[in-house]
DNA sequence: GCAGTGTCGGTGACACGACATCAATGATGA
DNA sequence: TCATCATTGATGTCGTGTCACCGACACTGC
């Protein structure tokens, strides 16, 4: 037939088109029960698991600097670390030298957590290891590395784990 | 190491799966982003659109069927529902015989709304139509249907989508 | 110094997503 | 028939994601 490059689509590749986009909601949907799941127990919620994730990884780091690593969030991430200080996982202190910046650490308590969380995450990882094999999981990631490029969420991720 | 199947795994393998977990969280935030913008003008979002579409396909629905087949949600989309109603987008009668359904049908002007529902979804296929080949878009589907075998997301969408 | 520009963090508004609970109704079986 | 159980849909609550907006502050060039 005469398909080109990026135009319209046959009906059928719409409709696998839709299917794609449905898979990856639901992939996503399924992977973030899962985890909250895990870390009901413990209080915490996947977006908060996160952030102490990349306190843990990163020590001291400020707010937007957390905003842009975590995948998380278009804007910075205020409330859900409003939740973390109130409840003594995280310390936040203002900044000397840039006196619009806040500075973010995880607290004591906060460390402690990092175990549990650690674990949950565990707990999902098993799924995807008994489905796929490293090689498939390895191909997933590539394609999905490269439907995000020139994205926001590529950037932050391949900030994140790339050539790491 | 005497690492085997499906245990731990070394830290450059936990490394890897948060890193596949995140693509899949990206990817999931960067495709209901993109529709968000396309919608907006229509004043509808990625989840109104969906039960649109869902309508569309197959007629009239009960609200709990609805609730099958979109991906969304694991309770049934009371609320979102109750917007498009305000909205005159769909139509909701109380069943005769079986007194507890509800009834969902598009309204003509629900309808009318489709194409532009259609046209939106559209610019993100086009997206994924320039980042992957048919045949990459194949392997990932593939490989995200795996992922998702026994949940109840994978139900839906094979039920959708499956043996069509 | 100072005006314009951009960044940082906070907040209000709105809609979702997930969970728990509830009343109404239907289905089942003693 | 009647008690029990399951299903349907609605609702309250909590936390999140997104946008729009704001004030505070830093930086740049003049």
């Amino acid at each position: 037939m005469s398909r080109r490059k990026a135009t319209a689509g046959s009906d059928a590749e719409t409709r696998a088109l839709a299917e794609l986009r449905h898979l990856v909601l639901a992939a996503q949907r399924e992977g973030n029960r899962w985890l909250a799941d895990e870390l009901r127990p413990a209080g915490l919620t996947p977006s908060q698991a996160e952030i102490l994730s990349v306190l843990a990884e990163q020590g001291e780091l400020t707010l937007a600097e957390v905003g842009r690593l975590i995948v998380c969030e278009t804007g910075s991430p205020s409330r859900v670390v409003d939740l973390l200080v109130k409840r003594n996982l995280v310390r936040r202190e203002p900044g000397t030298v840039d006196r619009r910046v806040v500075h973010l650490s995880l607290t004591a308590q906060g460390r402690d957590l990092m175990e549990t969380v650690t674990k949950a995450e565990h707990a999902l990882n098993m799924a995807m290891l008994q489905a796929l094999s490293a090689q498939e999981r390895n191909t997933l990631a590539t394609l999905l590395r490269r439907v995000l490029v020139g994205t926001g969420s590529g950037e932050a991720i391949s900030k994140r784990y790339g050539l790491g």
